[in-house]
This record gives C-alpha cells, structure tokens and sequence, in this order.
DNA sequence: CTGGAACCGTACCGTACGGTACGCCTCTGC
DNA sequence: GCAGAGGCGTACCGTACGGTACGGTTCCAG
C-alpha cells in the first residue's frame, strides 16, 4: 500500500534521514519492536509527519530498508588487466566484503525485517534486500569470473554455477546461524576469523575452477 | 514465559497434535497469522484448553516448532564398511535429504518464525531450529567425515572446516533466497535440479577433501 | 504585520489480539 | 444413574498499536 516510494531516484531531505536513522536504530534494538510512536519519539517528530512522508507504516519500514540496503558497498575491480595474482586479491576482496556485511548488525536486522516481511505474502522487503544483497554480488562478480575465463584464468561451464559456488564457500551457514540468534558465533568472533576464512574460501573456489595448478 | 515444555521426552496426545497440526498449517499459509482464535477454530477446540495445555503464544509456538524440528531426518550411515563408493553415496544422501529438507514449504516456515522471534532478543525458537537443522546435520555428517578421514579416502585438518565447506557447497544461496521470497526460485524449480545440485556439490567436496584424484 | 505552510506534541479512535471467565455438553468411573 | 473432569464455544476484558485530528509554535513570503 501506501506511495511507492522509488528511493532509488529520490533523495531524502536530512531531517527524513534522521527519522530513516532512528527507524532503523529501533529496528536494531528491537527487532520489530518498531512502532510509529516509538519512532516519532525517538526522532523527535510527529507521527503524523510520518504518515505524511511516508504513507503508513510499511512504506517507512520499506523506506528504511531500501535506504539502508542501497548503502552496501561492493568492491570494485579493474578488469582491465587480469592475471592470477590480480583475480586472487579480487575474490578475497568480494569475499571480505560480503562477510564483512553479512556479520553486521544492520545486515541481520535487514534480512530479518525481510524475511519477517516475507512471511505474511509481502515480498516487497525480500526483494530489495535480495536486489541488494546476493543479486548485486552475482550481478557484480560474474563479469568478473567471465573475464577471468576468457583469461584463461578459470575455467567453468556456468558463470552461475561459479557465482553459487563461490557463495557457497564464502558464506557457508554462518548468516543463517547468525540470523537464528546462534549464541555461538558472536560478531566478534567471526569477525576475528574473517581473513582466515577469506584465504580458505579464495583457495577452495580457486582448487575447484583455477586453470592451472591451484594456491 | 509459558511451561517450559520439553517436548523432547514429553509426548503429545494426537488431540494435542492435531492442535499442533493446525497451528504448523496456520503458519505455513499465514506467516504470523498465527493468532491463538485463529488456532482454537482450526483445531476446533477452546482458546482455554490451548492456554491450559501450551501455556501461552509463545508455548504454543514453541510446541509446534519443536514438535515439528524433531522431525526431521537424517540418513544414518553405515560406517562399518566405507569405500570411495559408499563415501560419495553417503555424502550424496546427506546433500539430497538437507536440500529437500530446507526447501520445503515447512522448513522455510519453521526457520522464518524462528527468524522473527530471533529479532526480539528470543532465542528459544532460533535455537531449536539451529539445533534441528545445522547442528543436527554437523553432529552426523563430522562421524563419517572422521571415519574417511582414517580411512584415508578423504584429507582434511579440520573436520569443523570440512563440514562447513560441505554445507557452503550443498546449500549456497538457496535458503537464503527461499528464506527472502525469491520469486525466480520456486520450489518446484528448485527441486528439479536437486539431483544434479548433488551431483555437483559432492563432487566439489571430493575434489576439494578426497585424498585421491578426484571424481 | 499577516497569512499560510510545515511540523511538533498530544489526545483520541477503532480494532485486533492475548488472555480469562463461564455456561453447556460429553464421556468416563463408580 | 450420577458426579466430576475435560473440553467446546462464546462472550468478555485490557491493552497495544496503527492511523487521524487538532491545537500550538516556528518560519518564511509578501
């Protein structure tokens, strides 16, 4: 319901940051403990500014999300010269990057809200998160696997069958444990392991489609 | 905080399955639109006897999620005899049941509520699923892994790192999107390529950790 | 100075839902 | 046959929250 608000375009003035700022500060917290009132007060507004800037409570929770999501970074890689010291460093770059994102807390507080969102027919939420999630690293790393092929750098049949490996690898069960609430796997903890895993993944995926002999 | 029910010993009545039947069926169409008045009609019993028998909402969720868990199986592995043969048939059947398990309508209900109450700083739910699911699959899969290992048909140092790797290869971003409501991953689409997925991730496992040439 | 727009704070409304109470029925043991 | 337990259905209560209305304040334009 509500305005189909095309953040992607749109810019929010400061002071609806602020409020976007506070949503998600709540929905950190609280999970979705997020209610209009709370997020009024907290960002020192009045809810009927709220359902004035963002039609009900689903277009701010839509608005949040999008806001957030949209800020994940991914790495940017010169394809212009490939060689396997250069496709080694760029994969362990997507993959520190996608750990390094999927640990934080504003990434498992997005991916919960979505998938809570998604259980109740609402896939509006799943998307974006999606859209911004696995899709842009599939969308960022497959040209990158495609160029180190006709490198002679790789080799596979399927750049999506590559994409999925390499997902695989990298992530593992560490974000459906860390969305589940899995004591033990503390943010730090994984975080203190991340280069470590970072140098498996890179060695596995690379033993499994590097051309030559692999490391 | 309801009784603490442990389901683990304690055997529901088929009266009271049916109740829990009811409860898993409301999830599954309605996401959260688990609301007790919906439960009492679906089972056709009173909103008194759910609160005398599961204590409140949340013991009722509890119940049906552990209740459901449990259920999952696992192949049992006959590690008295293990060959290169018998190793990647075990290994295939451990792919093929976690496949078909997480991509069924129940366990992407089961995770998803576990996933919501887990964003309220409960973890009760989370940790059921994680142990059903995850751990359930670590704690039976490492055995074998361990027992090839000193059959020297696979290499590894770390059997904790080995299994993660099978998970990673077996599971990719398949739950994940599942878990979002990605439209392009329908069930059915999924679970026509579940052979071949298998196929592939067990390869990939054995190419990595087989101690011989692969395949 | 004045009118109006934007917005804050708060009070208010309606509803949905968790939880309780109670009347009535059924089935079982004595 | 009868008493009591278990359980169904329904009415009821309290509250939390989404959404609206409105008065008061600030700020800007003319």
């Amino acid at each position: 319901m509500a305005l189909a608000i095309k953040v992607s375009e749109e810019t929010f003035t400061p002071r609806q940051q602020a409020v976007l700022t506070a949503a998600l500060d709540l929905l950190v917290e609280n999970g979705d403990g997020l209610t209009m009132t709370a997020v009024a007060r907290r960002a020192s507004c009045s809810k009927e500014t709220l359902y004035k800037w963002f039609g009900d409570r689903d277009g701010l929770l839509t608005a949040t999300v999008q806001w957030q999501a949209a800020k994940v970074r991914m790495p940017y890689v010169d394809r212009s010269h490939l060689n396997t010291k250069a496709l080694r460093a760029s994969l362990e770059q997507f993959a520190r990057d996608l750990l390094t994102t999927l640990i934080g807390e504003v990434s498992i507080t997005l991916n919960r809200t979505a998938i809570t969102h998604a259980a109740q027919e609402k896939d509006s939420l799943g998307n974006i998160v999606l859209e911004n999630g696995p899709m842009a690293v599939r969308r960022r790393l497959k040209p990158i696997l495609e160029a180190a092929r006709d490198a002679r750098l790789l080799r596979f049949s399927s750049s999506e069958e590559a994409y999925r490996t390499f997902f695989g690898l990298v992530v593992r069960d560490v974000q459906i444990r860390l969305l589940l609430g899995d004591k033990g796997l503390t943010q730090s903890n994984v975080e203190s392991n991340i280069e470590a895993d970072v140098k498996i993944a890179t060695d596995q995926f690379l033993a499994l489609y590097g051309a030559k002999a692999n490391t």
